[in-house]
DNA sequence: TTCGTTGTGTTATTCTATAACGTGTGGCAT
DNA sequence: ATGCCACACGTTATAGAATAACACAACGAA
């Protein structure tokens, strides 16, 4: 339930990405931060590695760039901050203006754990990614 | 129905990919081609993104790696070789021995069309890729 | 032939991520 | 208090992944 205190480096990461709209690189979040004393990446890593840990952040693998959890209140399925770990969710990003939406569906989770359970793979982790265009961008 | 015919290089890298049991990052690819005259990094990403348009080689996000293409004589839905592209696939990744299965799944397929339509958004290409343990390597 | 397209080769550079080492601090058992 | 340990933090250097920019050769269509 609770939520561990962010250290100060945790935070001011923590908050580059809430600002942000779009995806942010780590070495993008590292020039915004070097008025705040930030001097190399190593110090946006090991902050970025804690939050995703701890499911407040997700790192998007097509970019290479992280973005904040969307979902920071809610608890279902796992899902939400409450419980420490986060369900599987998926990401639809668009190409265009980079906007990211973050959801997630029982049915894919349902079809995924299933397909692993019959050949009997143990999940660590799994990443959904669309990549397009979002309704605002296409004409 | 016909595969054009590959390059030199494209068949070189492609070769690599098909012997190689785990997936292969480019630069593992460049060190395996030296003896047949790869200097360079773009001889290789030039023949990785023809093979991957065509459908007969892929690349995992999670991993910055490429494999070849399983499905080279399916043709369910869209997917194999016939027709130029590919549906969307899965991968499953073990994370100790590196064996990748890749497989397709319509309900997985539909239900993310079917978000998709709904918010008007038009993908492009979609990632999934479950990392964890193979049978194999549990125990 | 002339031109445009495509594959190729080479050098340099950018972007992404981690290794290795050292410092400081706060909690905790002895 | 003293010693110990875990952990966040800081710094330098290095490794790994991808692209930019330029040049040249082969090929087929016009
Ligand atoms: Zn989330
Ligand atoms: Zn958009
Ligand atoms: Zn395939
Ligand atoms: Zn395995």
């Amino acid at each position: 339930m609770n939520t561990p205190t962010l250290t100060k480096n945790q935070t001011l990461v923590l908050d580059v990405l809430t600002r942000s709209e779009a995806p942010v690189s780590a070495y993008t979040i590292l020039d915004k931060l070097r008025d705040q004393g930030f001097r190399a990446p190593l110090q946006v890593y090991r902050a970025l590695d804690k939050l995703i840990e701890m499911g407040i952040a997700h790192r998007l693998e097509s970019l290479n760039s992280f973005v904040a959890c969307a979902h920071a209140n809610e608890s279902c399925c796992g899902h939400g901050h409450g419980h420490g770990h986060h369900g599987t969710v998926a990401f639809a990003i668009c190409e265009s203006c980079g906007q990211v939406n973050e959801f997630h569906d029982h049915a894919i989770d349902d079809r995924l754990n299933g397909w692993a359970k019959d050949r009997k793979f143990k999940p660590s982790k799994t990443t959904i990614e669309i990549r397009g265009l979002c309704e605002a961008c296409m004409h």
